[in-house]
DNA sequence: TTGTCTGCAAACTATTTGCACCGAG
DNA sequence: CTCGGTGCAAATAGTTTGCAGACAA
């Protein structure tokens, strides 16, 4: 079963509608396949067809969290990035603050540090909300 | 020399002036002593003295910053928090999502995760602007 | 005196919300 | 037909900025 069809039928039996903004969200994100603001999902969807709001995208965006299909990201320069969950799953997120570039890691490289902070401080890491700042190797050749 | 003197010769060598205010801000994060809001530091210091405006207060830690005496961190929830580094420097920062206490950790203990993300990646993490969310251990037995 | 700093008020900007109409089921 | 979803517009809220006057050096 497709990406879409999981979205649809879990919408259906949750009682929600299946309306053409959320398949073009669902489309939109599937398209990008990596990291996209709001605001560029808006447009892309413009794009296909006018006049969706863009608190219409926020919403769908949110609704799509909850349905655990979509993960968020704060780089911290106060513009959220949308990233469809795929097979993968969750990753962390490495965020270049040079050129913005975020890097997917698998949560399993941060696993160790994420044991010793729950033993020496009990301190629960959410780590597939995690953004990490840093330089790109790119960047930090600079 | 203290945390002040320091600060007040600094800005001399580099023709900044030193004003009340400045006075004030530094000293409100003396009495703090760990993580505040401009908002929360705003009030202490209109405390003090009435009639400080908080666009000072944020230009004022905005120098403290470049002058690496205090650091700051965005733990997600739109309102960032400042810290006076004093002789510890920088650590990094759980962030508790639900109780939003911050715990300060030395940066050794992230080290090895920095060093994989290096050799496997490229990347430079910026481990002095790291803010980790998850759950504290008061939080995490709920 | 000089030119940095300040208070004030307004601008910004990403995101959220209230509301009346629209349209999926 | 119902009532969940949408577009629109306005509200939010933390932070930033323009400007004219205040004041440290």
């Amino acid at each position: 079963m497709s990406c879409e069809e999981v979205f649809f039928q879990q919408l259906r039996e949750q009682g929600f509608r299946l309306t053409p903004q959320r398949e073009m969200v669902l489309s939109v994100l599937h398209e990008i396949e990596g990291f996209a603001t709001a605001e560029e999902i808006y447009e892309r969807v413009s794009a296909i067809s006018s006049s969706v709001d863009i608190s219409t995208v926020y919403r769908t965006l949110e609704l799509l969290q909850d349905f655990r299909m979509v993960a968020s990201v704060d780089p911290g320069d106060g513009q959220r990035r949308y990233e469809l969950l795929g097979l993968h799953g969750h990753h962390l997120h490495l965020v270049c603050r040079s050129c913005g570039e975020i890097i997917g890691v698998e949560l399993g490289a941060i696993e160790p540090f994420a044991d010793r902070m729950k033993k020496e401080q009990g301190f629960d890491l959410a780590v597939e909300h995690l953004s990490i700042p840093g330089l790109c190797r790119a960047c930090s050749r600079d």
